[in-house]
DNA sequence: ACCGGGATGTTCT
DNA sequence: GAACATCCCGGTG
């Protein structure tokens, strides 16, 4: 089976359109890879609970950047969350990576992740699943199309049957919105179902 | 299984 | 000073 990088016109949409589209795409850091399962939208200036509302600052510049670059921010002071910037330079809309299944390098995932107890539980969740491919400070703006900083997303044909939505996880605004889109039952997920 | 609290530090008000 | 796109651990049932 053949296995395609994702050109920068795929991300050159709204977050909207993208974010089940990244489903069962393969993101690959280094040796280490897995399949997208679970994923947010958020959409820049008009979405309340993105980091994107209140304009540019020094921590969210990558958003507002050239789409198909990973935007990686730090929070509740331990952990790292990735994003994909979406749509036309400025607009700051991203799609949150929330959950992986792991499939290539598992035993390094295992190796930096010893609270795991299976192994689907790597890359379910935004900071497990840095942790788990070693995303970190250094991988901010990394663009995906031409595989910068060893970070790239590939097409290997693989589609789900079914996407799921619900509303978003984790926020104190906006939590209304169905923008988060999974693959039901994949591993990976940051929660069952 | 489910729930509650603490960790930890950057960012913006 | 508060909030934060989270996770882990230890309680209870």
């Amino acid at each position: 089976m053949t296995e395609e990088v994702l050109a920068r016109g795929f991300y050159r949409r709204d977050s909207l359109a993208v974010a089940p589209d990244l489903l069962d795409r393969l993101l690959v850091v280094g040796d280490r890879a897995g399949r997208i399962v679970e994923v947010e939208a958020y959409c820049g200036a008009d979405d309340p609970a993105s980091h994107a509302f209140r304009g540019p600052t020094p921590r969210n510049l990558t958003m507002f950047g050239p789409p198909g670059h990973l935007y990686v921010y730090f929070t509740y002071g331990m952990h790292f969350c990735a994003n994909v910037v979406c749509g036309e330079e400025g607009e700051a809309a991203a799609v949150l990576l929330r959950g992986l299944t792991a499939l290539r390098g598992v035993d390094a995932m295992r190796a930096v992740r010893p609270t795991a107890r299976r192994d689907r539980d790597l890359g379910a969740g935004p900071a497990r699943l840095c942790v788990a491919l070693g995303i970190g400070r250094a991988h901010d703006g990394a663009d995906l199309v031409t595989g910068d900083r060893g970070v790239v997303v590939v097409d290997d044909g693989t589609r789900p049957a079914v996407v799921s939505v619900s509303g978003r996880i984790g926020l104190r605004v906006a939590t209304d919105r169905p923008w988060r889109f999974y693959v039901p039952d994949a591993p990976g997920l940051s929660r069952p179902g």
